[in-house]
RNA sequence: AGCGGGGUGGGGUAGCCAGGCCGAUCCCGCCGGGCUCAUAACCCGGAGAUCCGAAGUUCAAAUCUUCGCCCCGCUACCA
């Protein structure tokens, strides 16, 4: 086969670590693709990195007062970490703040103005008079002119409307927090409206998804020329007009030739349209980036006019988490460093791909985790592994291999099962169908139980019909392995090592090392703790402290007690008359057998004043005294002489 | 506000585009039985669904049309 794959994976943007989200969206699908392709003796690469430029870097950059390289090394080498971790393996891994991916740009950039399609436009745009520079994207903040709600740039958080920025009702600057003023600059445009045509006739023969599809097509409707430059340091000079830099989303993208080429001159065999003519190109992504890889970016590369174009698109859906979206500033977010410190990567990767299909939203909460992993992967696929395993391992110490002709048609029959099972899984893959294909693989092992229990190896006294039953369970065994593979990289690999075994569909019948659980349980402990610590804790902490804010709504003053006297009915409680400067309150307290009410007379205590009234024993109480100790009980008092009435601050 | 996707037994999910094969799929859960090689696991059987609601098209609708309700996402300077 001359086909060749270019898997990509959305560029990672390095304002944070990694969360199950991005995971399960894209890195995971094009790792178990890539995996699968190669498996199957594809040729195939994976292409990703990190996106390195934008806004939202350099506002975090000038409020921790480091260089925004710094923060994008930061992240990179995180995010990176996380991904290793995850066993997603990449080709090539780049960064767009590097000087291949700037020269790559900038040619793609200069490709574009000389084919005619960029040109400059003088627009309004916020000045920040202090900070000397012009306010791109989210450097201004206001409030919506239509809900009077707080406004990010163009964006409204409260009623979510798209804004004209220069609309912003009192707009600030968030770096000085100064007015800004509207100034006239000259941007360049990508003349995309010119492109609608050619958009939707590349979009009618794609292989995209109906809904990419549908969505692309919408859009083509209202096609708008594109603002491509902005007022700013941080990013890819305009090679014409080293005074501003390209809009990330035009440059970002362009990341994906950037990052082949470092691997040397086969990058021209995926991308350069007269040399890769039987290239799959396949971009990994979440939904919310749909729209830039299947109208922005074809379009950038339709007027180029060298490249090859996405053949697909496979958009990932969203995560929510125990049911809620999340929110990295709620910290309401499991981020993959945390989760793998509790779990085996290759759980997560199994349970993200068989939860839900991947294009549809879905659910993370740890008890689904854990019922999936206990019940699915260990109690049926896991437990026919095993128990072939242990089984054979005990009569033979080797995997049993005999002539195919041996066997009986009950054996043969689950042998084709295997085989046609094998069939539908690849088709369910090549469609990323990666739910079905998992449920092809349980119910490849459900009939392997079956086939287990009705032949009964444990009854079958006959060495000669032992061999045949126990080498029909041995390739079903492979063939799960094989199957799984691409979602559980390293326990199907630890399970190769035990059988001696390679990644493929032969048996060799090779001696057994000592078997072990490969599948562990995951306990109710774990996942308590597991969840607890990473969703709550913190969270705890955070929420039991309160602020000198909430001290000061106590009012607690020094009083002084003039009458008490005992509450009959009552095991604890005395009923005491207290001065407290400007009013006498009747406190009923809990100290019956701690004080007599004689030793009390006249005492200065400490009293919460404007707690709510409550009624103990049928008797009103309008404030509290304070006191300490379990058993031996002490009043607070003053410990030297102050006035009644004084502020306990 | 506009646009898109979705609402199927207790949870998840298939089927819907090309209406009858659906008295609705599969995984989990639940109930009953069996087995013991296996991580109380596995095997067999069973109960359980007004297919969001209303109206319509049709000999026939989960599937098509219209209206309503609810969830989620996107809206170009949010990665």
């Amino acid at each position: 086969m001359g086909e060749k794959y270019l898997i990509t994976s959305a560029l990672a943007y390095t304002n944070g670590p990694l969360h199950l989200g991005h995971v399960r969206s894209t890195y995971i699908p094009a790792d178990v693709m890539r995996r699968y392709l190669k498996m199957i003796g594809k040729e195939v690469i994976h292409v990703g990195g990190t996106d390195n430029h934008g806004v939202p870097i350099t506002i975090i950059a000038e409020r921790e007062g480091v260089s925004p390289e710094e923060i994008v090394n930061r992240y990179h080498r995180e995010i990176k970490r996380d991904l290793d971790s995850l066993s997603i393996e990449f080709d090539s891994f780049g960064k767009t703040h590097s000087d291949i991916h700037i020269k790559t740009a900038q040619e793609f950039y200069l490709k574009l103005k000389e084919n005619g399609y960029i040109y400059e436009k003088e627009i309004e745009q916020f000045y920040c008079p202090h900070c000397k520079k012009f306010l791109a994207d989210r450097y201004v903040e206001g409030i919506c002119p239509y809900c009077k709600g707080e406004a990010r740039g163009d964006h409204c958080e409260v009623c979510g409307r798209h804004l004209e920025p220069t609309k912003l009702i009192e707009p600030y600057c968030v770096i000085c927090k100064g007015t800004p003023e509207i100034r006239r600059t000259k941007h360049r445009f990508f003349k995309l409206s010119a492109l609608a045509k050619e958009l939707r006739e590349y979009i009618k023969n794609s292989k995209m998804p109906d809904y990419v599809k549908n969505m692309a097509y919408r859009w083509i409707e209202e096609l708008h020329d594109w603002d491509i430059s902005r007022d700013m340091e941080w990013g890819v000079p305009l090679p014409d007009d080293s005074s501003q830099v390209m809009y990330v989303w035009l440059e970002a993208p362009i990341g994906y030739i950037s990052f082949t080429k470092m691997l040397g001159d086969i990058w021209k065999d995926y991308w350069l349209k007269e040399r890769g003519k039987d290239v799959n190109i396949w971009h990994f992504i979440g939904k919310d980036i749909v729209i830039h890889h299947s109208v922005f970016w074809p379009g950038m590369l339709i007027a180029h006019g060298e490249y090859n174009l996405p053949t697909s698109i496979i958009s990932g859906g969203y995560l929510t988490l125990e049911k809620k979206k999340m929110s990295t500033s709620k910290r309401w977010v499991v981020w993959v460093k945390d989760f793998i410190r509790y779990f085996h990567p290759d759980y997560l990767r199994y349970f993200l791909m068989i939860n839900a299909p991947l294009n549809k939203d879905c659910d993370f909460s740890f008890e689904e985790f854990q019922k999936r992993i206990n019940t699915e992967l260990i109690a049926i696929i896991g437990n026919f592994i095993h128990r072939t395993l242990v089984f054979t391992h005990r009569k033979f110490k080797r995997m049993v291999k005999v002539e195919r002709e041996r066997l009986k048609e009950e054996d043969l029959k689950l042998i084709e099962r295997c085989e046609e099972i094998r069939e539908r899984y690849h088709r369910h893959m090549m469609e990323f169908n990666f739910k079905e294909a998992l449920m092809d693989i349980i119910h490849l092992a459900q009939e392997g139980n079956n086939y287990f229990q009705r032949m009964e190896p444990w009854n079958v006294k006959e060495e000669g019909r032992l061999e045949e039953i126990l080498y029909t369970c041995g390739v079903t065994v492979k063939y799960i392995v094989y199957l799984l593979y691409p979602f559980m990289p390293n326990k199907c690999m630890e399970i190769l090592d035990i059988m001696n075994e390679e990644l493929d569909l032969e048996l060799r019948g090779r001696e057994l090392k000592k078997v072990k659980v490969v599948f562990k349980k995951v306990e109710d402990k774990e996942v308590e703790r597991a969840k607890r610590e990473i969703l709550n804790i913190k969270d705890k902490k955070e929420e039991s402290m309160i602020t000198i804010e909430d001290f000061g709504k106590l009012d607690l003053r020094i009083g002084q007690i003039l009458e008490a006297e005992e509450i009959p009915k009552s095991k604890k409680l005395l009923k005491l008359i207290v001065d407290i400067g400007d009013e006498k309150r009747q406190v009923v307290a809990g100290i019956k057998g701690h004080y007599t009410p004689e030793e009390l007379i006249g005492k200065k205590v400490v009293v919460l004043c404007n707690i709510k009234p409550a009624k103990l024993c049928g008797v009103e109480s309008q404030g509290m005294i304070l006191a300490g100790g379990e058993e031996t009980v002490a009043l607070l008092v003053p410990d030297r002489d102050i006035p009644v009435g004084s502020k306990v601050r």
